[in-house]
DNA sequence: ATTAATTATCGTAATATTGCAATATATAAA
DNA sequence: TTTATATATTGCAATATTACGATAATTAAT
């Protein structure tokens, strides 16, 4: 992120950014789209949808998950990944409460 | 971005991307509520209200412009910036979508 | 025309991200 | 215990981001 001064900005604005950023990479968006695509909540299959190598999605699946938008349980010798609603929920929230407020303004 | 991929994954990955990655920073969020609060659609108050430098502020603005996020209209030798609802609209809709979609299943 | 005010761009240093091969770790199966 | 399977970590090269001083560009006011 070069130099940056999260420490200036409030926690409600660093927190958005941090779930925004770890959606800013369309990996990792296809990442979220097939672990919602899928009825049971397989792993490492998301290896052989995406055309990227194992570590780069092990890599990837980190950081949503560091974002609190996944989280991964041990299911045998495999790691079962799923979405965390709750953070969905943070985030959808929070735009929606923009869009609403935005409804009554004017702009240039 | 690094070595990225982004002709990988669909249109509406990228786009959904592009928008959360130019959300992925507390400045730009910081710049988002301000732009939100006035009334008016003040421009440079930014660089006051904020803790970064003007060149800085300006880069800022400009990756959420070019993101579809704001729009910025010249308004004598001021520049006026507001928030561009339909891409919010864009994004909003994009989770509450997910959101409802996630509702239906049982995870891990 | 000069000067002031506002915003953008350039150049650059410090740091972060992306991607992958190689390798490590951990559990399951034989 | 050895082997196979699944995932994580390390190390590194290529590239992107962040921040800001200096400076340019543009319009307003004098």
């Amino acid at each position: 992120m070069g130099i940056s001064k999260t420490d200036h900005f409030s926690e409600n604005q660093n927190e958005i950014a941090t779930i925004a950023k770890a959606l800013g990479h369309p990996a990792r968006i296809a990442i979220m789209e097939y672990l919602m695509s899928v009825d049971t909540c397989i792993c490492g299959d998301i290896v052989n949808e995406l055309p990227l190598a194992q570590p780069t999605i092990s890599q990837h699946l980190k950081e949503l998950k560091n974002a609190g938008l996944i989280k991964g349980s041990i299911e045998g010798n495999a790691i079962c990944y799923c979405i965390n609603d709750s953070c969905l929920e943070t985030i959808m929230s929070y735009f929606t409460n923009m869009a609403s407020r935005l409804k009554k303004k004017t702009c240039c």
